[in-house]
DNA sequence: CCATGAGTAGCAAGCGCTTTCTATTGGGGA
DNA sequence: TCCCCAATAGAAAGCGCTTGCTACTCATGG
């Protein structure tokens, strides 16, 4: 039924030796043979039996991209440069590795599930993005799973992700959110703002933990108090950001300034605001995290925190592939940039 | 070095047989023997070794999904979509599947070496999105790869893209972007516009063409002459929106209207006229197409044609795994709905 | 009391490929 | 002229798992 090497040494007349040499490029095949193998090969429409030959060579050419939701621009531009990096710029180049996203929705199950199937294949390398889940048991199962798997001989590259204690051999890119977190509040305070609530992103979760750390940062440091009551938790996306809005400004309608967990959340923030006629940032400033490639265009323009998604993807992308030395001690921090826009400023009703 | 089944047989004093029977649960065990060999594989940390079992089995549980542009949401929305019916919701139901999404940059090399890379792999299923390149050779290789996928025993879903005459097994989801085309040129021209400037996609891409075949079939249906000077071609980015507004604006300064290919194109129009002094709908009327999340928050909201993404990529989804019945014919169209919002008005200087 | 069969477990034959080791060949140097 | 080596092709032994078939054990019914 289905073409087997053998059907191509066949016709080839060469044994399938040679017509797995002629395929794999390694070891010196006569040009004729390899002429007459290459045309068995496309008479017979052969392909390649990718469990087979995995199996026979213990080796996969697969690389797992894990990201918590694919349909976040925040992951898929950081998936996007990895799988540039592995794939190449022609589209095979590079040794000829496929790269595939996992979308694990935050799941720490789904995550360990997937880590697993990656395992299963003999994944040659695999990259982490985005923050981690807190819970112990939780953290230690992954990073367990992450250790077996460069045990095992995969490349374990976690980006935008703090180091896991369990996996020392992993390499991690992480992400300074905690100083993001710092200046943007800086900034707001450096404006003349006091009261300034916090929407975070789901607690439990490194990411999250990290900015609103920064923002108790800097509120610390300008001897600002920190109402607890200020700060809202809820999940990264627009919803909570518009609710959370409005429970601020219910909680606290003298707040001049809201700083959202990301980019998507402070959009979710600045329609509330609107839709309480509220102007932005005469009446209240909005700052977002990550500066997306629609937040420029939001009107006004967000001020936010500029994360090199793309450049830090790359990274974690060409250490899996090698191609890249790993960071001294296997850590690095990727710092992110103030970006000030139109949607802060000085407080009207400070 | 690494654990085998066959140490875990040793380990729990049964056949490799046995073992095999117990991991893949069918066939029946004695519970006895099974908590021996599930004892056995947790104290020896087993993993399946997913290419030997592949091969054994002659079958895969690999999902492909492809799209364009991963760091799109258009895309990541209906790849999240599909990932979640394949996954089940609670992270490994529905067969243990495992759903991974290459991506294709659009180039229909990548599109070729990842089909064949699945194929290899004897995926399942796999689900391509997005528009299909016009390109005759390379139309007819993918649609020859997408019948021997097929052949080989892949289910192959087309989600958002016509019908490939080569492979007729595939099932399509086609959407009807030459309807929403219409529907949104139309609701330009019901409001008086005359001189509307269309920023279409890149060229070859059915979905470029048939939006563009909508509009000019609007304009036609309303004896609007169709000024070929004003239709530009470019990428869906907001670069390519921001770019051509400015020409549209240099070839005709009387336009009233844009109408782009997408919204992340339109987001892109937006700022240009912004730049420009130009007010939202006053000055010039803007329309997107997609409706993708950030698009309610442009200030003002984005006319656009909603695409049912989710919808669309949760269907595929179940199609591909065998959950949902085919449609008739193995194509279904799916209809987009026009969303009027502020950002198309009456036009001021008609 | 033995034939019968339901319930379990094991044997062994592959699945299709890679790779080590072993042949075969044709030249060039001694 | 002969020997030896470089160059190339083949034989065959697995890689780790699945599964059809066989074998065994009891409990049951005739």
């Amino acid at each position: 039924m289905t073409v087997t090497l053998a059907d191509v040494a066949a016709r080839a007349q060469v044994s399938p030796a040679t017509v797995s040499r002629v395929l794999n490029g390694n070891y010196p095949v006569a040009a004729a043979t390899r002429e007459r193998v290459l045309r068995a090969v496309d008479d017979l429409d052969y392909v390649l039996n990718g469990p087979a030959s995995s199996l026979a060579a213990a080796t996969s050419d697969l690389v797992g991209i894990l990201v918590n939701d694919i349909a976040d621009p925040f992951f898929g531009i950081m998936a996007s440069a990895v799988q540039s990096e592995i794939t190449g710029p022609g589209g095979r180049a590079g040794g000829e590795r496929m790269a595939v996203v996992c979308n694990t929705g935050g799941s720490p199950e789904r995550e360990l599930t997937y880590l697993t199937l990656l395992q299963r294949q003999r994944a040659a390398a695999v990259v982490v993005t985005g923050g981690a889940i807190e819970d112990a048991p939780h953290a230690a199962a992954i990073g367990g799973k992450l250790r077996r798997l460069g045990e095992a001989g995969s490349q374990v590259v976690l980006c935008g992700r703090p180091p896991a204690d369990e996996a020392p051999d992993a390499v991690a890119l992480t992400f300074d959110n905690r100083g993001g977190g710092r200046r943007l509040t800086d900034h707001l305070i450096g404006l003349g703002h006091r009261r300034i609530g916090y929407i975070a992103g789901p607690t439990e979760r490194t990411t999250t933990r990290h900015r609103l750390e920064g923002h108790q940062e800097a509120l610390a440091a300008a001897g600002v108090p920190d109402d607890p009551r200020l700060t809202l938790h809820g999940p990264y996306d627009r919803r909570s950001g518009y609710d959370a809005t409005l429970e601020l400004l219910r909680r606290a309608p003298e707040l001049t300034a809201v700083v959202a967990a990301n980019d998507t959340v402070a959009l979710g923030a600045c329609a509330a605001l609107r839709d309480r006629g509220l102007s932005i940032p005469d009446d209240v400033s909005v700052a977002g995290f990550d500066d997306l490639p629609f937040s420029i265009d939001a009107v006004p323009a967000l001020t936010t925190v500029r994360l090199p998604l793309y450049e830090a993807g790359a990274r974690a992308g060409r250490i899996a592939m090698g191609r890249e030395e790993e960071p001294p001690g296997g850590i690095a921090t990727v710092h992110g940039e103030l970006m000030v826009r139109g949607s802060t400023g000085t407080p009207r009703r400070a």
